[in-house]
DNA sequence: TCATTTTAATGGTTCTACCTTTACGCGGCG
DNA sequence: CGCCGCGTAAAGGTAGAACCATTAAAATGA
C-alpha cells in the first residue's frame, strides 16, 4: 500500500506532496465524522476490520486512530465491545493546545487575567442585550444559590466556587455566541490549571465576590450593558489582584 | 514491555489508571521539551535508537511520535538526516482544533465576526494605552504602505489585504498581551479559512477600509482608547456586513 | 436468583522484514 | 576544474503475524 501511483498527467499540475497512508485514513474518517456520516456515540469497526476496509497494516491504522484520538474526535476503549467511538465535540482540544502554548512560553497570570477581563466584559455586555426573562430568572437563582452556600459557612466554600463557575458559564450561554462560550471556558480552565493553587477563601473575600455576582446579574437583568461590562471588569480585576498577591511575580 | 508491574503496596494508594506505554513516552518527551532540555530545532535520536532508550517496540514508539507531531511539538522528516525535530511553538494547533469545533458545530460567520469585533475592540483599546512612539510610527507607516498599494490600482489589492492583515497583527503586538495576539491570529485564520472566498474587492470598499485603518492608527497614536475601540468595532462590523451580503445565511 | 468462572472479542505491544525517501559522497565526463 | 549523475546508506513508512491484557457478556454453579 505504499504510494507509488502518483498521477503524472503532464498538464494538470496537482499536489506534489505524497500523502502518507495514515494521513489518508485520518482524512477519510474525519470527513465522515464532520459530514455526519458518523455521529457522536457511533462505534467504528474493530481495528482488524478497519484494516481490511482500508487495506493497510494494523500499525498504520493505529497511527491514524491515535491522531484522531489526539484531535478529540474519537475515544478508544479497551476490552470486548471496545474500539473507537465518536466523541461529542468539546472545546477541550483547544484548551489543551492553549495550555501547551501558555506553559511553553510562560505566560503570566497577568496576561491571562487581562484577557479574561476583556472577554468577561464583552460577554456580560452581550448578555445584558440579549437576556430573556427566563435568563434573568436563572441568573438571579444562581446568585441566590451562591448566597445560600456562603451562609452555610466555610465548609461550603467549595460549593460556592462551583456555583460561581456556573454563573460565568451561564452568562456566556446568555450572550448567545458559542465562540465566546468556548474561549471563556478555555481561559477559565487554563487559569485554574496553572494558577488556582491556594487562592485564599476568606469570608469577606467571598462576600465581595457574591456582591459582584449580584451586581452583574442585576445589570444584565436590567439590560444595562455598560454597567454589566464595568461590573464584570471589576469582578475579574479583584479576583486577579488577590491571586497576584498570593503569587509573587515570577522573575524570569 | 506490557505493563503487568502495577505496584500493589496495600496502603499507598496511587493512580488507578494504568498508563499505556506510548503515553509514557509522550509524557517524557513532552516534559523534556517544555522544560527546555530539548530546544527548538533539536533533533531527537533515530527511531531505532529511541526504541533502545525507551525499551519499547518501534510501533509503540511511532504512536508516541505521532501524538507529539499532532500536538505540534515535533516535526518528523523523511530520509537520511531525517527524524523528529523539535518545532517552534506556534498558535497553530489552537487554530486547528478551533477550526474543528467551528466546522463541526457549524458556527456562523456572524458569531465569529461578533467575537472578533469584541476582541479587536479590546486590543485596540489596550494598544492605545500602551503604544510607544516607535509603535505609533510603525502603525502610521503601515497605513502609508496600505495607501501606496491601493494607489497602484486593482492589481495590488492582494498586497493591500496583506498589509491590512499585518496592521491587525501589529496592533495585537502593541497591545502587549500574547494571549490576545494568539487568539486574534486564530480567529483571523479561521475567518479566512471558512469565509474568505470571494469577498468583494472594489475600490470604494477598500478606500473605506483604508480610512478605517487610518482612524484606528490615529486613535491609538493619540492614546484615545475609547475612540480606538469604537473605530475597531466599526471596521470589523463593516467588513462582516459586506461578507454577510455575499454569503447568504446557510439554512441548515 | 445471584455470585462466580469462563470465554471470546478487542485493543496494546512486540518483532521482523522490507519499501521509500533523501542527503551525501564518489567517480566519470566535459 | 567543475558539475552532473548515480550509487549508497541512513532514516522514516508500511506490512504482517504473533502474543499479551482488558473487559463485557455468556455460561456455570450454589
Amino acid at each position: 500500500m505504499v504510494r507509488t501511483d502518483r498521477p503524472k498527467s503532464p498538464l494538470s499540475f496537482q499536489e506534489a506532496k505524497q500523502n502518507k497512508v495514515f494521513e489518508d485514513v485520518v482524512e477519510q474518517i474525519e470527513e465522515a465524522i464532520l459530514d455526519g456520516r458518523l455521529k457522536t456515540g457511533d462505534r467504528l469497526p474493530a481495528e482488524r476490520e478497519l484494516v481490511k476496509l482500508f487495506g493497510t497494516s494494523r500499525g498504520t491504522l493505529r497511527e491514524a486512530l491515535r491522531v484522531l484520538e489526539q484531535k478529540g474526535l474519537i475515544e478508544i476503549r479497551l476490552g470486548v465491545r471496545g474500539g473507537a467511538v465518536v466523541r461529542p465535540v468539546t472545546p477541550e482540544p483547544v484548551t489543551e493546545s492553549l495550555a501547551l502554548l501558555i506553559r511553553h512560553q510562560r505566560v503570566s497570570l497577568e496576561h491571562l487575567a487581562e484577557f479574561r477581563e476583556g472577554l468577561e466584559a464583552n460577554v456580560a455586555a452581550l448578555a445584558a442585550q440579549r437576556a430573556t426573562p427566563a435568563d434573568r430568572e436563572a441568573l438571579r437563582q444562581l446568585v441566590a444559590d451562591a448566597r445560600a452556600e456562603l451562609e452555610q459557612g466555610p465548609e461550603h466554600y467549595k460549593q460556592f466556587m462551583r456555583v460561581d463557575s456556573l454563573f460565568h458559564t451561564e452568562v456566556g450561554r446568555i450572550a448567545g455566541n458559542p465562540v465566546y462560550a468556548w474561549i471563556l471556558a478555555t481561559i477559565h480552565a487554563n487559569i485554574e490549571r496553572f494558577f488556582d493553587r491556594k487562592l485564599p477563601r476568606t469570608a469577606p473575600l467571598l462576600d465581595e465576590n457574591l456582591q459582584d455576582l449580584h451586581e452583574i446579574a442585576e445589570a444584565v437583568a436590567q439590560g444595562d450593558a455598560a454597567r454589566a461590562r464595568e461590573r464584570a471588569i471589576r469582578h475579574v480585576r479583584r479576583f486577579c489582584g488577590i491571586m497576584a498577591e498570593e503569587d509573587p511575580p515570577a522573575s524570569d
